[in-house]
DNA sequence: CGAATTTAAATGCAAATGCATATAAATCGA
DNA sequence: TCGATTTATATGCATTTGCATTTAAATTCG
């Protein structure tokens, strides 16, 4: 461990994942914004339970899939259910548990900000680099997990 | 802009983008925390105004390097101050500003922090990946800013 | 010059976050 | 079986964030 030393392209490639990372979801965010909708937050976990169908998801198996500390995935749920997004149904399974289930508005809601979301990844991603380029970017990226 | 769609690779370089840039945040941060340090926005703050010099650098003039909306670099720089890393010094060419000066005690924790971000940057890039695909990856991301 | 506008920075307040802990059900083990 | 442990989830409380607004100095322009 002595003697271990970060070279120039290390560098580089942390600033660079550093900075672009949080500036393109900024961007992201102020479209959102822009069109009175909630955050990618909110996309995200409103996505994971639409794929999840009418049995809908456990919490703890959404923390893995949103990357989010338990108490936040709870307290996320908490606002998405606030929102009429979706419910929070009893788990016959396991009585400690729940379900989120995605309700019609949280579909419609869902639906609506992927229309803003394709725009932005079609500008700040699709327009930015070739079909070659992107799978580079995806597939490096994919090292670093 | 109808017609507008988003291909595979589109979808997956976000993706990558989206997760490994936060699950990589989050391993530093975890790893500052556990060596009882401070966050990884005291860091670039530090190191910006450690690169300043003796004259610092006015918080506006931070706002673009941080990536930070206004009230959040001001209130960093309060708790920079309140932990007596940075002293807030008054500008005489514009009374509406002052001027951000790193303090010893702030260069000493910036360089103890480095030594933490070094081993991360070791870890999370520089071993995953060779120096040529670094060097791929951060001509990429930078094409997309 | 002096009123109107712009710019730099701070702040009050509501919402979100992080941490530790609480609650309660499920599982394990003697 | 029953107390001990683990697991799923929620929550109280302090800190941080986001937003809108305030304060005050600098700049613009008639």
């Amino acid at each position: 461990m002595l003697g271990m030393s970060i070279d120039n392209e290390t560098t580089q490639a942390w600033q660079s994942l550093h900075i672009t990372s949080r500036a393109l979801i900024e961007q992201v965010e102020a479209a959102f914004k822009k069109a009175d909708l909630p955050s990618l937050s909110w996309y995200d976990a409103l996505w994971e339970i639409e794929k999840a169908g009418e049995e809908g998801i456990r919490p703890n198996a959404l923390i893995p899939q949103l990357l989010l500390p338990q108490y936040q995935t709870s307290r996320l749920l908490d606002r998405l259910v606030n929102a009429d997004l979706i419910d929070r149904v009893v788990c016959d399974e396991d009585r400690r548990g729940c379900r989120a289930v995605i309700t019609p508005k949280g579909k419609d809601m869902r639906a609506r900000m992927w229309i803003i979301y394709e725009k932005c990844l079609d500008e700040f991603m699709q327009k930015k680099l070739g079909k070659d380029e992107r799978a580079t970017l995806a597939q490096l990226l994919n090292k670093l997990r």
